[in-house]
DNA sequence: GGATCATAGACCCTATAGGATCTATTCAAT
DNA sequence: ATTGAATAGATCCTATAGGGTCTATGATCC
């Protein structure tokens, strides 16, 4: 009967159990719907306060609408949507700057939190560090090369990726801190993070500050130095507030 | 307590969406399966790792599927459930030592935080703690008078209006902070605190110890000191997480 | 002309049905 | 006795249909 037992435990189920990933990540249609969407909201091709109809959407996207609901349901506490019962879902406004404020308030505790305990174990995240830190500096450099000859970045497909370098490279450390809570709310924010991109304007040159900057915060961490990385990332992160709050 | 975490989110969402709107609270079938699976989290009806059909809770509830699922996707960002796609939903297993260490140090980050930024504006915040206090105090009072003659409390009702005072004292002075950013997070964390004082059987010393603790905060709020609090704050999430810990 | 009411359309919410998948039991074969 | 496949049951996922509500347009009345 036992043996029956362990032989039944999949292990999906195991891994599951132990907070592991699968191995092939299943995916629903929902998934791929909220993937969708996603995109959707973080490219700007939803603008602020237009309604999002589960049978509209339901139709664009050839699906049925209970993947859809579920979906938007799973993207309500993002905060990128708002809704409101009985009435449907409407793409939230822009931050304001109060929010944008408190958002990089937050931005602050958190990864302050995250440089705190990563110092710790500096040798493990340094290498991680440096190899994040190079796909940041080589998108950085492709942009900057696609600027040369065209005069203007192709679309976002460029800059996005180096936006996910950049935040990849924010991730690294608040991995480092060895807390899943301190993970799994700075990933809640992303969204937040990634959508400001679209709305203000960051040239080429804001791109390289960031490159530079974290540049510091790498530095800081090879130093061995308790002090130097956390207060290399206050500045990055009052430099990131400034550019985004100084924007035309 | 389940209503009102879902509707002070409900309220965040609208403030968020469009300034205010203090428009009665409407209600899909939706919210009320979510408070009605978080109730059964919550109180220990739901033991780990137990499956969460969607048709045999739509049956037991006597609501469709749909509203089912759309509360699991709402559930799941909680943590209290995990989900395997094609394979259903369970109880997320309770959380192992290193997760509650890793629980506890996210709180002491978070509410360090809401202490630094509420000292500021400990004109607006020590009425309304000592609102909250004293209604933990009386909750206490009660709990302890109903151990006295009964020798045990009756179930967890008392005992869970007795927590979500204590929690609400948090709350206050989270909310001080005016960051809408760290009161969500906390708030999505309220969850798995709540869930483990199921787990601990907790008994009456336990809360009047919390409550000692929160008087000393309160005092040192009122201190106007700007440095007591925080030490406060933080001697006291430091005993919750010795009692927790040391349990039996 | 402005306001009120009625009607129509669109949408959300809920319920039911069918196809596909996974689990568990059963049975046969080595 | 153990391994393996096959079948039955349950479950999840998706699609479709109907009831209720909100919004918008147009007509009527003051």
């Amino acid at each position: 009967m036992a043996s029956e037992m362990n032989r039944n435990e999949n292990s999906a189920v195991a891994a599951a159990a132990a907070g592991r990933k699968p191995v092939v990540p299943r995916r629903a249609l929902r998934d791929g719907v909220y993937d969708a969407l996603l995109e959707r909201l973080l490219d700007g091709s939803a603008p602020p306060g237009s309604s999002l109809g589960i049978d509209s959407l339901a139709r664009e996207l050839e699906v049925s609408p209970t993947p859809v609901r579920e979906a938007l349901v799973q993207l309500e506490h993002t905060g990128l949507i708002s809704r409101v019962a009985l009435k449907g879902y409407r793409v939230a406004p822009p931050l304001s700057p109060e929010q944008l404020a408190e958002l990089f308030d937050m931005r602050t505790i958190l990864e302050s939190a995250a440089v705190e305990r990563a110092v710790s174990q500096a040798d493990d995240l340094v290498p991680e560090l440096r190899a994040a830190h190079a796909r940041h500096v080589l998108c950085a450099h492709r942009v900057r090369k696609l600027r040369g000859a065209d005069g203007r970045p192709t679309g976002f497909s460029d800059l996005r990726e180096c936006f996910a370098a950049d935040w990849e490279f924010h991730l690294t450390i608040i991995r480092a801190s060895g807390n899943r809570f301190l993970l799994k709310t700075a990933e809640a924010l992303s969204a937040h993070v990634h959508r400001l991109r679209q709305t203000a304007d960051h040239g080429t040159t804001d791109i390289e500050r960031a490159v530079d900057e974290h540049a510091a915060i790498l530095a800081a961490f090879e130093s061995g130095d308790a002090e130097r990385p956390l207060v290399a990332m206050h500045e990055h992160l009052a430099a990131v507030a400034r550019r985004v709050s100084a924007d035309g």
